[in-house]
This record gives C-alpha cells, structure tokens and sequence, in this order.
DNA sequence: ATTTTCAAT
C-alpha cells in the first residue's frame, strides 16, 4: 500500500492547472485530486514521511481512498497536510470526522481549492466542513503560495515556473470569505431560532 | 446574464 502511493508519478502539469484551477464556474471537473504531505515526527523534528497524490476511483471518494492509506500507517506522530481540488462532501467529512476522533495522533490541515455543494445555506457540506472544524482539522482555501508550492512539489513541471491564471487572487479571496463565513460557529438554525425568539 | 460540482451516457 505504502509503496503504492510512494511511487505515484508527478502530476502533469495541464491536469494540475486544469483540476486546481480555483475558477467560479468549474465546468467539467469530473474528478477530484489530492496532493498529501505527510510528516512524522521523530523526537523533537519532523521528517517528511511520504508525499504524492490520488484520484478518486470506482465510484470511491479520493478522501476515503487516502484514509485508507493513513489507516495503514505504522504507530507514531504524523502531521498530514493535503491539497484537494474539491472540498470534501458531506459524507466524507463525517467519515474523516470520526477516524480522527479515533486517531489523535494525527494531525490534519487540509488546503482547498474549491468549495465543493456549499452554495446552499443549509447545504449538508456546510455542515461536514464545520463539524472538520470541530474535529481539530484546519481548513483553508489555497492562495496563491499554496499553488506555487503545489506546482513545485507535484507538478512534473519541468523547469518550469508556476504561471497563475487570470483572477487566482480575486477567486482565492473570495472563497475564503465564504469559507470564514461557513466556519462560523453561528448556524442558520441559530439565527432562525434567534428570529423566532424576536418575533420576526 | 449566466454558467458547476469525486458523472453518466
């Protein structure tokens, strides 16, 4: 398994720009890529363990794919930081919600570039991504440093410098606001319940 | 102005 993901080849780089690309309308990203990170810290440094990306495959959530290579690590401290093309969906976040709860050796920071069926107040993946909050993972949208250092890391990019696309900034603000705004601890059912209690 | 989404056909 470890050798499996060890051994996962750079990302070309028109399916790194094409599946990153934080754009509005994503038109035709059919698929989900995650880039991870994993350190393990070995007294009082951590060493990159491994590093690499997946897919999602058969029907199977690129996030369920990668917990079932953390669930196969051998016992220690690790910090893993991943970068997703999609945030996940509500049903993973639960998923990865409770395998952390059972792992607190882990720890989980997770980039994205995407905000994935969040348009919706009371969409279940706002739920998901506020309950990843709880669970201790940090979740940020990547800026422009985070593309640059995705680009270096696993992109086959040969010698080629990170070029960022048209609007990277406005749409990385952009979604971070919204993502802050999903993040906070006030829900929808808060407010609709503050309302009532108003009269309103 | 409007557009999409870990496909389904």
């Amino acid at each position: 398994m470890m050798l499996l993901f060890s051994l996962s080849v750079l990302l070309p780089r028109k399916k790194f720009i094409f599946h990153y690309k934080n754009v509005r309308w994503a038109r035709g990203r059919n698929e989900t890529y995650l880039c991870f990170v994993v350190k393990r810290r070995v007294g009082p440094d951590s060493l990159t363990f491994d590093f690499g990306h997946l897919r999602n495959r058969n029907g199977c959530h690129v996030e369920m794919l990668f917990l079932r290579y953390l669930g196969a690590l051998c016992p220690g401290l690790y910090s893993i930081t991943w970068f997703c093309s999609w945030s996940p969906c509500a049903n993973c976040s639960i998923r990865l919600a409770q395998f952390l709860s059972q792992m607190p050796n882990l720890r989980l920071r997770i980039f994205v570039s995407r905000l994935y069926f969040c348009d919706m107040e009371d969409s279940r993946e706002r739920d998901g991504l506020r309950m990843l909050k709880k669970a201790g993972v940090q979740i940020t949208v990547m800026t422009y440093k985070d593309f640059f250092y995705c680009w270096q890391t696993f992109v086959a990019r040969k010698q080629s410098n990170f070029k960022a696309w048209d609007e990277l900034h406005q749409n990385s603000v952009r979604l971070a606001r919204k993502l802050h705004r999903i993040l906070q601890p006030f829900e929808t059912e808060d407010l609709r319940d503050a309302f009532k209690l108003l009269g309103l």
